[in-house]
DNA sequence: CTCTATACAGACTTAATCCTCTTAATACTC
DNA sequence: GAGTATTAAGAGGATTAAGTCTGTATAGAG
């Protein structure tokens, strides 16, 4: 569904979220990784990615981070997903046929569009803020386990 | 979303299963991947695990092929998807948290969990009978495009 | 019995994804 | 200005998915 980099991306997203909530600081990538367990250099590039879409802002040095450019009541998963696997989630025949589309359907073009279409919604509608805070309240778990190497 | 081993295999069900509408034989491996523009040994792969799964019976030699093992209506997309896949797509974690459930929710899971359910049933309700008259009827494609090397 | 058409099995190659490492560049602190 | 904490950039390794090839077994046809 999602590449491993994606959702590392959106995991980081609402660390970050969570972190400017309190006080806003850049976020430095070495502590993200350590709290969310991935690895560092990794998580990097992700971010990168996210950079350069022009959804954070970063900054080099002592004190330095990243941090979103806009509100976060203005970013949505959708943005993220977007960022860094592209669209063609939301584009592709499940049946792996080229041009998926009304003109052309397959088998199942009806039904699949609508779920994919459902799941754009799904990933639209859930903003920083918004998902941020309910991770909160409800106290949910976005972290990886840490890996025990014994 | 689907491998294409995955995508692959329901291909070329769906051509089997419009073949055995027409006459009760053994359908070939070579004609098939010839007629869905499939590379024959990576087809046959594919529907060696639909056969060790227990739903395609096949026959060496002349006339031989591969055909399903019970009527058609029968068979639905989900089995196909289920032999080659594994039922992973229809448990995981969107955000690819461990342990996907309710008791331990991530903060898409009441969303994604509905959506992943409706994914589930719409490979359910399309056995290979239907789906098939349907292709029939309404011309549909379910053939990769042939690819020109020149 | 021999020949041919087919599936079966497994080794191998290629390509994509995932992840790591090294070397910069930059900004803050003193 | 020197030292340090950070991101940026890109090379390269590891793992998995995708695809190819070569050979073997088996069933039917003549
Ligand atoms: S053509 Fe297959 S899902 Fe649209
Ligand atoms: S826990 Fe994330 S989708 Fe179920």
């Amino acid at each position: 569904m999602l590449s491993k980099a994606c959702t590392y991306g959106i995991l980081a997203s609402l660390y970050i979220a969570r972190e400017s909530r309190k006080r806003d600081n850049y976020v430095p990538i070495g502590q993200m990784s350590e709290k969310l367990n991935i690895s560092f250099h990794f998580l990097t590039k992700i971010l990168q990615q996210l950079t350069s879409a022009g959804l954070l802002a970063s900054m080099k040095g002592p004190k330095g981070g990243v941090r979103f450019k806009k509100p976060l009541h203005e970013i949505t998963l959708l943005d993220i997903v977007i960022a860094i696997d592209g669209m063609e989630l939301f584009q592709e025949c499940l049946l792996g046929l080229p041009g998926c589309g009304d003109e052309e359907p397959c088998a199942v073009h009806n039904e699949w569009s609508k779920l994919r279409e459902e799941t754009y919604v799904l990933f639209k509608g859930k903003t920083l803020a918004e998902t941020s805070a309910k991770i909160e309240d409800l106290n949910l778990r976005f972290a990886l386990p840490k890996i025990m190497t014994d």
